[in-house]
DNA sequence: TGACGCGCACCAT
DNA sequence: ATGGTGCGCGTCA
């Protein structure tokens, strides 16, 4: 017999008593269920734009292999109604977080679950049942992972045309923002809610300012912050150059030190550093990636953008 | 201390 | 119009 954890969600139609049902088929599949936590009700993460969700986790015992378990519980699903579709409003969703203390990766099949050390929803109730489970990945025990959890920044992402695009908070700052991947507490906060909402607007050609969000710089040395705070008040759909923006924070000679400053930067699109490009009318570098500079200044420029980049073939 | 970097001006072709 | 060469400026190791 294998011991195994299942987390549940829902947010579709009556939500607890579609966990109820599940319940009632997963111990009617092979399963024997142990320990259930309580069922908690949490906002939803990936699309904040939906529904609230039911969750819960199990414990519980299988002799079922950990393939057999997965097409076990993707047969539940579509049993219940569930349809096709990431990150859609679901009536059920069962995920295999733990099997024994196997560690599995594959395309189809990843043990431990991937993220769920950074869901309060999964560590929450798994807490509640079984606190002194350990992680075989970290080593770390539940109420571990789940006490780091509670300290970490809220993060949140959107799909953008140029890749996902993740956003950090933490006491009502922004912390960091970024194309790449940002580990941290996974769920909407509402300025979150409220980054996120702005930031698709941006990405959708939208002229946003996103001055009112308070952005963290106890990390940041005093005259990059200098520089990030002058270069912030450059607006939507204009340009300046490193030489002009070093004027403007007072090192007239430091152009280079603006170009340092600007591979450094936290903050991504509120930190507008795509704006800054080079004085000989071509576009300067990107730590990101040029075509995302490129798609940044086309966004807010749009036909201006061949005139300020003749040179572009773009 | 010294190397480094999302630039710039100045001079060469 | 391109392409090299110092220069200058803050960071970080």
């Amino acid at each position: 017999m294998h011991d195994v954890v299942l987390a549940l969600g829902s947010n579709k139609g009556d939500k607890k008593e579609n966990i109820k049902r599940a319940l009632y088929f997963i111990s009617h599949s092979g399963i024997r269920i142990h320990k259930v936590s309580k069922t908690i009700i949490t906002s939803p993460w990936g699309n904040w734009q939906q529904a609230d969700f039911a969750n819960m986790v199990l414990t519980a015992k299988t002799s079922l292999s950990p393939y057999e378990l997965l097409k076990t519980i993707k047969g539940i699903e579509r049993t219940m109604g569930r349809t096709e579709g990431h990150m859609k409003p679901r009536i059920i969703d069962i995920d295999i977080i733990f099997f024994d203390n196997i560690i599995l990766n594959t395309e189809e099949l990843e043990i431990p679950h991937p993220s769920f050390r950074e869901r309060i929803f999964v560590l929450g109730p798994l807490f509640e049942i079984a606190p002194h489970l350990k992680d075989p990945v970290s080593g770390k025990s539940i109420s571990q992972l789940y006490k780091e959890l509670l300290s970490m920044p809220y993060v949140g992402h959107i799909e953008t045309e140029k890749g996902s695009f993740f956003v950090s908070v933490k006491n009502g700052m922004v912390l960091k923002t970024s194309f790449d991947y940002i580990r941290g507490r996974q769920e909407y906060t509402p300025i979150i809610a409220n980054l996120l909402d702005r930031l698709k607007m941006y990405f959708n050609g939208e002229k946003v300012d996103f001055n009112d969000f308070s952005l963290d710089f106890s990390n940041v040395p005093p005259l990059y912050r200098k520089i990030y705070t002058v270069l912030r008040k450059i607006p939507y759909g204009t340009t300046i150059s490193y030489s002009h923006l070093a004027e403007l924070a007072g090192i007239p000679k430091g152009a280079r030190t603006i170009g340092n400053a600007m591979a450094k930067n936290p903050f991504p699109i509120l930190v507008p550093c795509h704006r800054v490009i080079r004085k000989d009318g071509t576009l300067g570098g990107f730590s990101s990636g040029i075509e995302r500079k490129i798609f940044l200044l086309k966004l807010e420029l749009g036909d201006r953008f061949f005139d300020i980049f003749p040179k572009n073939i773009h």
